[in-house]
DNA sequence: CTAAATATCACATCTTTTAGTGATTGTATA
DNA sequence: TATACAATCACTAAAAGATGTGATATTTAG
């Protein structure tokens, strides 16, 4: 049984959140549910949302502000928070952070410092599979690979009632009745890895 | 029937390439066969070994050098030679390489740049065969926002006959015929973005 | 213990999508 | 000019999905 985390990346590349993503979703077991934003704005509506194991926030975004420290704080008030530093970054400022990932840090030094704040969450904040039940989140696995409810219930030994009844709960559950969107659903909440679906899918 | 094409990134950063070689592989249908490296010093034994149809070097590389232009000619002669621009850097600098992009470009960026380049190797093996027409990419844009085929011809002043062309174009074109890995598809081609579907879809 | 949630199955009806096979028009491009 | 492709429209039959209204058994949480 895998815990489930959240973690933010606040960080205005592209490339750097891909590049961060890939890293951590290979390197580390356990199911990472990884958001992107690209402003502090941002950053701050999807904490009111939900909550994050660790944020990491480029420290760029603080380049600008005396008192780092405090304006980190109250945005993101007692939480983890790992700052993503460039090159040319004065080295004091990661004081200011929960700990520190510098953009030159190879894998093995980026697994370490994020390993050390998911396991410190214990067994009850873990997230709950955004309230989708276990076989809820199979029939969505398949759904997005293209499968049709015959398949489906051919695939999980159930009946196509029972798929039937499975999609219109997870559809109730989401707010989404459309099989594309409830993809995109399960593809932005890692619930399944794009790639794969690419690679795999009908 | 997919082309193999060699690309060689130098660069320091691990974040950076992986993030680059995600970005790259999701969203150019072709084989790429990416190498890292993290010294001119490696490209240059690279280079000796093998043909590559570009060349992507963060301008780090560079930035002691007085005649960059003169130091890339001298190491990558005659080869597409593309900057990886770090934001604090001179614009100017971009002059010297075949063409640039900054680390804070989005995917799509990225892919005109790279593909431009792949596209000239070899002419009568054409890769965009199966890229989507200008049409075809608004349909697959409501399709993923869960419009069904009548609201899509209602939306586009077009026949639900015409949409269902375009679907069967557009899954022929991407090779799957389900919604849902359609869905995928245009998630990980940039199409859509996640974020807007999962705020405004049906 | 009770209530809520989960997982399973069933049926009828209506809507939507898919697959296959067409056609016409305009616009590039070799 | 001939060829290719884009964009439009049409018909049909079969397959699949959506909606609504049920039921039963098991597990879980208060």
């Amino acid at each position: 049984m895998k815990n489930k985390y959240n973690i933010l990346i606040v960080e205005p590349s592209e490339i750097v959140f891909e590049g961060l993503s890939t890293i951590l979703t290979t390197g580390l077991e356990d199911n990472l549910n990884i958001i992107k934003v690209d402003s502090l704005k941002d950053a701050f509506d999807n904490l009111k949302k939900k909550t994050f194991q660790v944020i990491i926030v480029n420290s760029i975004y603080f380049s600008n502000f005396k008192n780092t420290k405090h304006k980190i704080l109250s945005i993101f008030k007692n939480q983890v928070v790992i700052g993503l530093l460039n090159v040319n970054i004065e080295r004091g400022i990661c004081d200011n952070f929960s700990d520190c990932i510098y953009i030159n840090d190879d894998k093995r030094t980026i697994y370490s410092i994020i390993k050390k704040y998911l396991q410190n969450t214990d067994s009850d904040t873990k997230i709950n599979n955004d309230a989708l039940s276990e076989r809820e989140i199979e029939v969505l696995k398949l759904l997005v690979r293209g499968y049709a409810n015959k398949e489906i219930a051919e695939e999980l030994y159930i009946s196509t009632h029972t798929v039937v009844t499975h999609r219109k709960n997870i559809s109730k559950k989401i707010g989404m009745k459309s099989t594309a969107a409830m993809a995109i659903y399960a593809a932005a909440n890692n619930i399944i890895d794009i790639n794969t679906v690419l690679k795999n899918s009908k």
